[in-house]
DNA sequence: GCCCGAAGTGGCACTCAGTGTCAAGGTAGC
DNA sequence: GCTACCTTGACACTGAGTGCCACTTCGGGC
C-alpha cells in the first residue's frame, strides 16, 4: 500500500455516494503524486491535475480543501493507524517503547518502496510550502497520540488540555521519528531507518522510562 | 522590546541606505501586527497593510517576501539570540541544561508583556496558515541549535549532515518548550511558564543526562 | 415507471497573494 | 555635475481559493 494513495479501509460499504467518492478521491490524490513527483509541486498547477483526471477545475476543490491537502489528506490517515498500534499497546509498557513500536506502521513504508518514499519526502523538503504543512502534519499526530499517553503518565484532562508533560513526551518522539527520516534522507535511502530511529530514540529516552534496547 | 517588533542589533551603523532599510522594516511590521492583532490574519490584506504604512503594495514585498515572513522574520532574530545564548554555555554543562538556559530568552517575552505575548500565540494557534508557519519556524530553531548540540555530543558532521541524535535532542527540546507556551496558552497566561517548562523539559529529559532539578 | 428532493458537477466571476517588468526619482561615489 | 546603482510605484499577469447559479444525476417513496 502507498503512503500516498492510501484511503481508509474503516467502512465496509457505507453507500454508493460514498464508496465513489472515496474512489475518486484515491484517483485524484494518485494522479496529482504523480505530476508532483514528476515536475514538482509548485509547477503543478490545479488546472492541470484537473484536466488530466477528467474533471472540473471547480470539483477539484470539493474533494480537497487545497492544493496542499491532496497530499496530505492520506498523510493523516496514517497518523491514524500509528494511534490504533498505539492503542492496542499493552497499558503497563513504557509509553516511550510503545511510542517506538507504534512508529513501525510508519517506517514500513520507507522499506516497502524506498525509490518512490524517497522522492516523496524529497519534494516535502524542497518545497517550502510542503515543508511547513509538513511539521503541520506532525503536529496532528501529536494531538492523534496525546490522549492516550497522557492517560499512560496519569496525566488526566483538566478543564480542556492536558499538562504539558503528554505532549512534551509525544513531540519529543515525533521529533526522533522525524530525525531519523532526515537523516535517512540525506543518506538518499541507503542508511537503515530502523537503526537510525532507535539510535534518535535512545538519545533521547527518558530517565523515567526504561531501557529501550532490545 | 517586542517579540515581533525585535530587530538584530548586531551592526551598529552599516551605512545609511540599511539604516533606513531597518526602520522601514521595523515600522512594517509594528503597523502589520497591530492590523493582525485587531482583525485577525486573514482579514488583514497587505493592500490594506501598505495603504496603512503609506507605501505600495509591491514595496511591501521587497521588504517581506510574503505576508507571513512579516511575522516571522522577527521571530528568526529571536531563534539567533537563544543560539548565542547556548553557544556561551560551558562546554562541559549537561546539553539538556544548556538548552533549557538558553530557551530563557524566549520565555521572558511571555512574562514581559503577557497581554500582547498571549494574544500573539493566539493567533497563531488560530489561523491555520500560521500554525504550519509556526512550526516550520520551529524547525529553522532547530538548524541553528543543531550544530552546537552536535559539538557537545561528539557526532561529527559526515558528509554535509549530521547523525540523527543531535537533531533528536534539539527537536525534543523544542517540543517541550511548544508544550509548555501551548500549556501556558489554555490557561490564558495565569499559569507559571517557567514552571510548565520545566516540568515538560524534567519528564523527557534523556536519561544520559544529570538531574536538571535546580 | 414516475416524481421529487438531495447531492454532485461545471462554468463564471471574483478576491487576494505573489511575481516580472519598466520607467521615474533619489543617492553615493568620482 | 555626471554616472552607476538602488529604490520605488504602477501595471499586468498567474495561480490558489471561494461564492453563486444552473444543470444533471442519483436514491427513495408512491
Amino acid at each position: 500500500m502507498d503512503i500516498v494513495s492510501f484511503e481508509s479501509s474503516a467502512a465496509p460499504a457505507p453507500g454508493l455516494r460514498e464508496r465513489t467518492r472515496r474512489a475518486v478521491r484515491a484517483e485524484l490524490t494518485d494522479v496529482a503524486l504523480t505530476l508532483f513527483l514528476r515536475q514538482g509541486f509548485d509547477a503543478t498547477t490545479v488546472d492541470e491535475i484537473a484536466a488530466v483526471a477528467g474533471i472540473s477545475r471547480r470539483s477539484m476543490f470539493r474533494y480537497f480543501a487545497s492544493k496542499e491537502a491532496i497530499i496530505f489528506d492520506s498523510m493523516q490517515d496514517v497518523g491514524e493507524q500509528v494511534a490504533e498500534v498505539l492503542a492496542k499497546r499493552p497499558r503497563e509498557e513504557d509509553p516511550w517503547i510503545s511510542l517506538r513500536h507504534s512508529f513501525g506502521v510508519m517506517i514500513t513504508y520507507n522499506v516497502d518502496d524506498p525509490e518512490r518514499t524517497l522522492a516523496f519526502w524529497r519534494m516535502l523538503d524542497e518545497t517550502a510550502s510542503l515543508k511547513a504543512r509538513h511539521f503541520e502534519q506532525l503536529m496532528r499526530w501529536q494531538e492523534l497520540l496525546v490522549p492516550d499517553i497522557a492517560a499512560r503518565l496519569g496525566e488526566a484532562e483538566e478543564g480542556g488540555g492536558y499538562g504539558p508533560c503528554a505532549p512534551a513526551v509525544v513531540g519529543a518522539a515525533l521529533a526522533c521519528l522525524d530525525a531519523a527520516n532526515h537523516a535517512w534522507l540525506r543518506s538518499n535511502g541507503k542508511a537503515d531507518v530502523v537503526r537510525l530511529l532507535d539510535e534518535a530514540m535512545r538519545a533521547v529516552r527518558p530517565a523515567e522510562f526504561s531501557s529501550i534496547r532490545p
